[in-house]
DNA sequence: ACCTGAACACCGTTCAAGT
DNA sequence: ACCTGAACACCGTTCAAGT
């Protein structure tokens, strides 16, 4: 039976990297990470799962790349004259609310330590950032760690507890239980941010930390 | 072929909750947890996979028992006079230093959030320590968000920064790197405890802070 | 009461083959 | 060059049966 090319089109879509981490992501949106499967993926591509392994060597990487791909949305353009903490609190800021737009896809399932192939990329543009606004390299490192800690507990702990609250009989709430939940919110966010920042400049004392992103003239 | 009291003794431990849990955690500890497996685990206990199902619902349920079981050997007793600081770089180094003695469980994977059924009774602990210290209700509620989310973030990279480590070639990674990168992750972490418990005293001043343990007298 | 084997509906991955 | 079906060695879980 000949199919003619406007129906090849609707199911067949080139297959390539791109296309397959562009759809993996959308099931991993709608069903979890960790309910994404390669003959999933490969079934909603039209293709056999036999097919995708010439483009990925397992099922690891194509996480890896859905990962890589959410975090491109993430906002790390250099902003000429931005002072460093501000870069932090707009970098967060912007990592949260990705993670959040992705919050069914348990995106930190598959998201290993910073030099992860997932986040390599993602890494080097934003310590680059800093680095150019003439961060001491110790401060710097030193600063990373406790951001990047607290980052990826804070978004684990938030998608966990917004997925909980609504599977939870508001009677069966014991006291405690409120203590923890209020906890994952923006103003709880912020709180931690602007904590960490004052922590910093603590470390760095006595430098005024007046650290910025090159203007262009 | 009847076989003995003795010879039955030693292959088959007697199967409840506890022995199950201890065995689950000895695989965990040798093979990781997303290694572990419910016919593994029955294998182990010389009965069948189904056997288990007695006791638990659900694969899922044994790894929260593991978790939970790990947790128990934090140190979460009261100390009569202690200060609310040195509570919490006692509890946090304590959980820290159980997630490392089972760093190759990877029990981060089964860790939910504070109300996981395999983390109500340490979380419960914790909090009734600080209560009966007298932290101001939202006091506590905004320090433990903050602990909270930098804690479980900063394990979770220690420990997938350690594997990373000992998976790069022996000629890259000289001898001294093992010191340096143990204590640097202390001084890491000692650096966000102390920065968060300094951003505590900003939250809750003017007032003192002079939060401690009941005496006995 | 306690445990079993067989079966079901899945996995990731390898292999040899097809066009 | 690109894709396929069949197979392998696993999963968690359900069912009906055995002692």
């Amino acid at each position: 039976m000949p199919q003619n090319n406007s129906e090849l089109k609707n199911k067949r879509v080139p297959l390539n990297r791109e296309t397959i981490i562009a759809k993996a992501l959308e099931i991993a949106d709608e069903e979890g990470l960790e309910n994404l499967s390669i003959r999933k993926l490969a079934s909603a591509l039209d293709r056999s799962a036999m097919a995708l392994y010439r483009h990925f060597g397992s099922m690891e990487e194509i996480q890896q790349g859905v990962v890589a791909r959410a975090f491109t949305e993430v906002d790390t353009a250099p902003v000429p004259g931005e002072r460093w903490d501000d870069t932090i609190r707009r970098t967060t800021a912007s990592i949260r609310r990705m993670h959040l737009r992705h919050a069914s896809a348990h995106l930190y399932l598959a998201e290993g330590a910073a030099w992860d192939p997932g986040l390599r990329e993602h890494t080097e543009r934003v310590q680059s950032l800093h680095g150019n606004q003439g961060i001491p390299e110790d401060i710097l490192t030193r600063a990373w760690r406790i951001i990047d800690a607290f980052l990826s507990g804070f978004i684990v702990n938030e998608i966990s507890e917004m997925e909980h609250a609504d599977s939870l009989p508001a009677a069966d709430k014991p006291a405690w239980l409120d203590t923890v939940e209020a906890a994952y919110s923006e103003q709880a966010f912020n709180d931690g941010v602007e904590i960490i920042i004052a922590g910093i400049r603590g470390l760095a004392a006595p430098d005024p930390c007046e650290w910025r992103t090159p203007t262009e003239d």
